[in-house]
Parts: structure tokens; sequence; C-alpha cells
RNA sequence: GCGGGCGUUGCUUAGUGGUAAAGCGUCAGCCUUCCAAGCUGAUGACACGGGUUCGAUUCCCGUCGCCCGCUCCA
């Protein structure tokens, strides 16, 4: 079990973390877990609720022209044969056994001029074919691979009750298009957001939180005038980018990735990824989609419900195009802890001097020591103040601090610790990375101040009780 | 899904065919006038199931989970 791997952030140390601090736990854990499957601590949860406030607050409240959704989980099956996700996603899959590659049932089949068998629900593979990639005759059945998860509406179990766990929140948007339209006053262009659960079956699930089989989406359905894909695709694609430095991914680590013409689907015009550096890897945090009139027309056509707009301006009536930023809320949470989590040298009580990042399983100089602090923006920090009485066997002090905390919960998600020595007190805070902490001592009693510890240097400064509001909302800047 | 590695307390590790040790953490108390101090006490683990055995955390099999590579990723 290595933990360090020639100095960069291991998986295996960030989940360490994040267990010990009540950010991830594997889900059911005491049961041995369920693979694709996690759930979010205390610390997780501020987390994860930051980042879609944070979301909502930018796509929807201060923007006239998006309006928010919440659809069910469970839509009529019928949505999905619309969408394309029965049917398409679950193509049969054929594995060489001598070579162990993986190939979709019918096109290898097609390539050998041969057709793929049905009979009842299975797939059978026709006489004499063989690996288009060994050669070999080693082959497993077809397997369907059905990426959604299905289930039954009602008590009876049979095939008129199958229902699906949506694979993603957009179609929620797309049925019910028509719905907001008339409900809520809006002119194309606008947009419907949505947060919310999603599932899919994913084949391989891996590196930790990223690839999960129960994942929660942020996905905003813009819809525009054809023939105006292009400009509010690039608009989109460039908000998005903004958004991300605003929670405090640095554009360093951040890289916009334009799909090839010729890998997009037919129907879209266009689709730009947000990707992320991971540790494992550069990967994808958001997707931003052209889709034009795709999703509506296939709406409209398996419904038999218009999904036209009049536009009172031109007097013509047409089937919107579509923009569609679809963004991971737990990849983006997995971005933010993998971008704060730092090893530190710092400075003892003894030692003048700043902090130093840390050498790879070197050890930190004389009077120095190591500490794990988590650099979140405070826009998206679990806590974003620490409230501490110096010594807690002191009644005053205490008491004042009290004061002082429930002055400030109010306002923020704050944290009261008064167990142990003052500077182990700042060091949890750091591993959870709180930005502020805020110490109440023998002083604050002759004169009202206190000292503000900021995370990233350490340093302290003294701030009247009575400014003290004001002075953090600077810091913390909301 | 395939191949390889791994699974001892909240974390990091030690160890054994006779049910387990330490450090850190956590909690309580004492102490402590700003960066994981000290003292006392408490807490707490052999992933799950089966087999071999008088006895299994240890050996064997299966399952589950985690990691790495391949594969997949609407």
């Amino acid at each position: 079990m290595k933990k360090r791997d020639e100095g960069q952030l291991t998986m295996d140390a960030l989940a360490s973390l994040c267990k010990r601090r009540g950010f991830i736990y594997q889900t059911s854990e005491i049961y041995g877990g369920i693979n694709g499957f996690w759930d979010y601590g205390p610390m997780g949860t501020e987390l994860k609720r930051n980042v879609r406030d944070a979301w909502w607050a930018d796509v929807v409240r201060r923007r006239e022209d998006v309006v928010g959704l919440d659809s069910s989980i469970i839509m009529h099956p019928r949505v999905w044969e619309a969408s394309g996700h029965v049917g398409g996603f679950s193509d049969p899959m054929v594995d060489c056994r001598a070579c162990k590659k993986r190939f979709k049932a019918d096109a290898f089949c097609e390539e050998q001029g041969l057709e793929l068998q049905v009979e009842g629900k299975h797939f059978v593979l026709p006489e004499g074919v063989q690996c288009t990639a060994c050669g070999s005759k080693d082959l497993t059945e077809p397997r369907a691979f059905d990426l959604m998860f299905r289930t039954h509406v009602g008590p009876v179990e049979d095939d008129s009750s199958v229902a699906y766990l949506r694979p993603e929140t957009a179609q929620g948007i797309f049925a019910q298009f028509s719905n907001v339209l008339a409900t809520s006053r809006q002119k194309i262009p606008f947009g419907i957001a949505q947060i919310g659960k999603a599932f899919r079956n994913e084949i391989n699930p891996r590196n930790y939180t990223f690839r999960s089989r129960e994942f929660e989406q942020m996905e905003l359905e813009f819809f525009i005038k054809p023939g105006t894909d292009s400009e509010w695709h690039a608009y989109w694609v460039n908000e998005r980018l903004k958004w991300y430095s605003s929670i405090g991914l640095p554009e360093s680590s951040l890289h916009k990735q334009v799909h090839p013409k010729e890998k997009l689907a037919h129907y879209a015009s266009a689709c730009t990824d947000v990707a992320y550096d991971f540790p494992f890897g550069t990967q994808e945090l958001e997707g931003i989609a052209a889709r034009g009139a795709f999703d509506l027309t296939q709406h409209q056509t398996f419904s038999g419900k218009s999904m036209e707009y009049f536009d009172p301006d031109t007097n013509e009536h047409f089937i919107p195009h579509v923009v569609e930023p679809s963004a991971g809320v737990d990849r983006i949470a997995l971005a933010l802890l993998c971008n704060a989590y730092r090893e530190e040298w710092v400075p003892g009580a003894k030692v003048e001097g700043g902090v130093l990042a840390a050498e790879p399983g070197g050890k930190p100089p004389e009077g120095y020591e190591a500490r794990v602090v988590m650099r979140f923006s405070p826009r998206v920090a679990p806590v974003k103040v620490a409230v501490f009485p110096l010594l807690k066997n002191k009644p005053e002090l205490v008491a004042k601090a009290r004061q002082v905390f429930d002055m400030l919960r109010v306002r923020w998600s704050c944290f009261w610790d008064q167990t142990g020595a003052i500077g182990r007190r700042y060091r949890r805070q750091d591993e959870i990375g709180t930005p502020c902490g805020v110490t109440i001592d023998f002083q604050t009693l002759d004169d009202d101040t206190v000292t503000v510890r900021d995370r990233d240097t350490m340093e302290q400064i003294r701030v009247p009780v009575k400014e003290l509001t004001d002075s953090l909302a600077r810091t913390i800047g909301c």
C-alpha cells in the first residue's frame, strides 16, 4: 500500500485524509462496501453543498434567463426510448478469451460477413465466427451490457412494469420543456437547470469517486433559436471555464478539450469538455454540447406532443435548438479535494521562518513539523471559521468565545473547538481546510480584540470583535 | 470484463496455528497565556463465508472490496 509516488499526490493519500476527516467513506462499509458507490461524511456533505450552491447561484439565481427544475428520478420508460438510451447503450458485447479484447457483437459479426442471431432474449454467435484481432474461436457468448439500472414500478415484476433509474437528468428537462415554457414566462433564448442524482451501471468503476454508478449531475439545457448554436456554445464554454476559476481550480490545471467533428454524435454540431489534471490523468469534469433540435424532436416524435416554439418577434414556429453544459458534482468535489491537498513543513514555536513545501519522503528541518492542509477556496470550504477559547479551563475565556461563536455562526458554517492545545486545534482545521481561525485570549478580556489566524500563511492579526464579521467577510468573500 | 498485487482498530504499521503489539488519532480528567507539549485513564482491529485442524487472524477455497495494467466510458 504505497502512499507516495515521487512526490505526487496519490489517491491513496487523499482517500485516507478523506476518511480520517469525514469527507468520503466507502458506502455500506460495515458490509464490505459495494463497488461504484460512495458516501459523503460531514465535511464532504458541506463541500458538495457548496459546489451545488455556487453553481445554482451563478447559473440560475444571478441570471434572468435560466429557471430551475426538479424532476423525478424514475420517469416513463418511453422517455429512454426517445432519448436513445434503451437500445443504443445496451449493445451485446463479445469477449475473446485468447487475446482479452472486447467487441460489439453485431459489428463484429458484420465484419466477417455474418449476422448476429437472436434467440428469444439471447444473442447467439453465428457458426465460424472468430476473433478479428487474433483469430481465436474461443469467444464468450454475446452479453448485453445494459448501462441503465432497471427496476419495477408497482408490486408486480413483469415486463409491463419495467422502469429505469435515470442515467442523466437532462431528459427530465426536455420532457417538461412545454410546461416550463408555459409557466415561467420565459422567451427564447432561455435555460432550464437541474441538479440531481443519476445512475449508470458502469462496467468498471475506477479512480475513487471519479466514475461512480450513482452520481450527481448539474445540467443546464439552454434553448436557442436555430442557427445561433455556435455562438451560444462558445458563450457557455467561456462562462463555465470562468466558473471553475471562481471555485478555486487554477486555470493551469484545467483544459478545454474540443471534440473533433468526426467524433461527434450525428445530431451534435459541437462538444467541448472541461477537463482537470487529476493524479490519475486529465479527465472530464463537464461536457458542453450543442445538441441541435435532436432531443426535443425525439420527444415530439415519441410522445406525439408538439415541442414547437412560437417566436412572436418573427412569427416563426420552430423546435428550439439546445446547448447543454453538463457537469458532475462528485467529479468537481474530487477535483477540489485533489487541488486543495498539500503536505507542508511548518515552523514550530521556537523557529523563525515561513511555510515550506514538504519534500517527498524527507523529514522536516530542525524545529519544523509536517502538516497536511486543504487549501480550499473559501467559497467551497466546508467550514469557514473555527472559534477557540485559548484555554478551556478558564471559564471567562470560554464564555467570551461562546459569544463570538454564536455571533459568527448565524452567517457562516462555523466550528467550535476547546479541546487540547491551541496548535493542535489549528492543525485539525488545516486538515479540513478552514480558512479562518478565531482565538479568544486574555487580551480579549481587556480590549475586546481577538486573533484571526490565516490557514495558508499561519499568520495572525488582532481584530476588534465589533469589526470581526466585516473583517472575516473580506477574507471569506461571501 | 481479463491479468497481477493487496485486505490487522479512525489512520499508519508490527506479529502469530493457541484470538494480537505500537505510534498517531479520538474521548474524559489534570495541566497548559497561540501552532499536533506533558501526565493519567478510556476507546478500539485480524473484510465476509466455507474448508482443513483439538484450535485459524495465520494454511486452503470462494465471495466482497481496494490498488495497478489492459479494456470500456452514451
